[in-house]
DNA sequence: ATTTCCAATCGTAAAAGTACGATTGGAACT
DNA sequence: AGTTCCAATCGTACTTTTACGATTGGAAAT
């Protein structure tokens, strides 16, 4: 079992929506998730070029964010390319529409 | 200047949709914030009836979302009755809306 | 004036988040 | 084998968050 992503379904929307909220709760990681959304994909060394930060902090996010089910890395040897998740990012979308209404 | 909500304007959109996303990663604060959308209003009291949780710690969340400007405090003596902030409300609504397409 | 009631604030403790430099690991090249 | 490259992880420091009980403050009622 994954945990980022299989416990999504079995926990209870509030829990699942702060969940997300809390992912998004940074500058950082709403920013990066912007820019992969316009490039669809990216490695983390481009974030590292973006972004003030060390490259170990870009991979803490980049980590939360995939924990989080709203990131997913495929390897692609030497580098890893990071695109977002879009099953759980309609998830996402979902909850925070209907929470909204 | 209110510091919780005057300054939304003034601030880049990703810090304030972090600063939204960051107030909703709570479970506790989802869940009273859909309390809150279903009374309308309610007072710190109704809250720590529902809630498990100690009357200070309702307090420091509903700070915490009063901050954020997601919801506003009416005295109504000798309670505060407890409200969402339909204008930021509306406000995160579309920033998050927009931030998901 | 004192009491009562609600909610904010204080003080504190434990846990989580944020950031950094340094180190490690794995894969592809010399 | 050794080197190079990218990214994760480790160790650390500092800040913030979360939670509690206790105290305070302000308004209404006795």
């Amino acid at each position: 079992m994954n945990k980022s992503t299989e416990n999504i379904v079995i926990i209870d929307n509030a829990e699942q929506l702060a969940r997300f909220a809390k992912a998004l709760g940074h500058p950082t990681r709403i920013a990066i998730l912007k820019h992969l959304e316009k490039q669809s994909c990216c490695f983390t060394g481009d974030l590292v070029d973006i972004f003030p930060l060390a490259q170990s902090t870009i991979s803490q996010h980049l980590k939360e964010l995939k924990n989080a089910g709203l990131i997913q890395g495929e390897v692609n040897p030497p580098k890893i390319k990071y695109c977002i998740n879009k099953e759980n990012w309609k998830t996402a979308k979902g909850l925070f529409q209907n929470f909204f209404e």
